[in-house]
DNA sequence: TTCATTTCTGGACACTATGTCTATTTTCAG
DNA sequence: CTGAAAATAGACATAGTGTCCAGAAATGAA
């Protein structure tokens, strides 16, 4: 076989330990750093140091801090859809994939927390509202006779979802989890079924 | 980091003409730059040479860029507790500020969405986020006798109707605000009101 | 085991940004 | 007009970024 050039940052699924290592290092170190301080204030030779790494390793892996990150996200996404896929089979009616993703989040906290709380920052909240607005907007299946009026209400239903969605999970997550991811869910889909009435 | 706190026009309210003019400057500055590009690439230095400010004049007002953008804030939060209070004296049913808060947003679009939008960041999707929840926790009103249950649905029900309010704005101010606010706030007073369907 | 290949490494480099300070000039209010 | 306040350029120390290299170390395969 002729040579192939296997630069660290491709693709390509390793094989070779060291990388997988390198990486690992790299996630956690930055995992255990969000927990402590503001992500902003977490330099790539902070993160480095942490793990053990070289800095000119760091950036033979990930361009810098922001992409180290978004690896985090992908694989909480992946474990996500994996659970999601087997939640489909058992429910049909209103939003079915939201126990499943409480239930993750719970199992996750720390990781979700780190990436998704409050000191996390935008990156992180974006790529889960895209992760989410997908689910959401999956459920609400598009007329064939859709007028231009039933775009917006739909889309609007769908950004109305998803930000519910997000903040509760968020609220949730941040003070702890306490209650169950049933309990929790439950109240999601009563709000969203239900509406609110106030006062 | 920060450290020391100066304010020049401390004493009496910014008399002093040139401090509302350095201040107004940079004000202007950081909006109009984050029109153009996403806020971390934004230097000080930038604002101030948009500004035709000093370098050094920017650190005697402001202890950073996130202070400049968050006194921007400042100034809306305050129009818009304004617009509630002339809104509130004509009481309807439910969330009644809400379309003055649409109507607000509308006509400052251009600093709302710079401040608010998806580039814009965490900063100011946070104090945005304070500002909300003291609105919507005002209109959900705790009964005496309130157990612990009824603790968590009220907190529940609040971050639910905090997120998709918020979500609901982003999305119509990131898409140009095309609907009249009336129309986004009949959308999220339907969608609060009766819940959502799906399918 | 040996060995070619890949990865890791520290240190050097050029670069950009931050925040503080000072001496000087400009602008303001009274 | 005048004293006080504000704005300024430029210098400084510090810190972070991203790239590059040559050598050391670990790895998978033979």
């Amino acid at each position: 076989m002729p040579k192939k050039i296997t630069k660290p940052g491709d693709r390509r699924t390793s094989i070779d330990r060291r990388v997988v290592r390198t990486r690992k290092s790299l996630q956690d170190a930055l995992i255990s750093l969000i927990h402590k301080r503001e992500y902003d204030t977490i330099s790539v030779d902070d993160i480095c140091k942490a793990a053990d790494v070289g800095r000119s390793t760091f950036y033979t892996h990930y361009a810098g801090k922001d992409e180290l990150k978004r690896s985090g996200l992908e694989i909480l996404h992946k474990e996500l859809r994996e659970r999601q896929h087997l939640a489909q089979k058992t429910e049909t009616r209103g939003f079915n994939f939201t126990l499943a993703l409480f239930e993750h989040a719970k199992e996750r906290i720390d990781h979700f927390r780190a990436l998704a709380g409050n000191r996390g920052g935008a990156i992180a909240r974006s790529e889960i509202q895209n992760i989410l607005t997908k689910l959401v907007r999956s459920e609400l299946t598009r007329r064939p006779d859709e007028t231009q009026t039933d775009a917006f209400q739909r889309e609007a239903t769908i950004q109305f979802t998803v930000g519910a969605l997000q903040s509760l999970l968020r609220w949730w997550l941040e003070n702890g989890a306490k209650q169950s991811p049933q309990e929790i869910d439950d109240a999601f889909q009563r709000l969203i079924g239900n509406g609110v009435a106030p006062k």
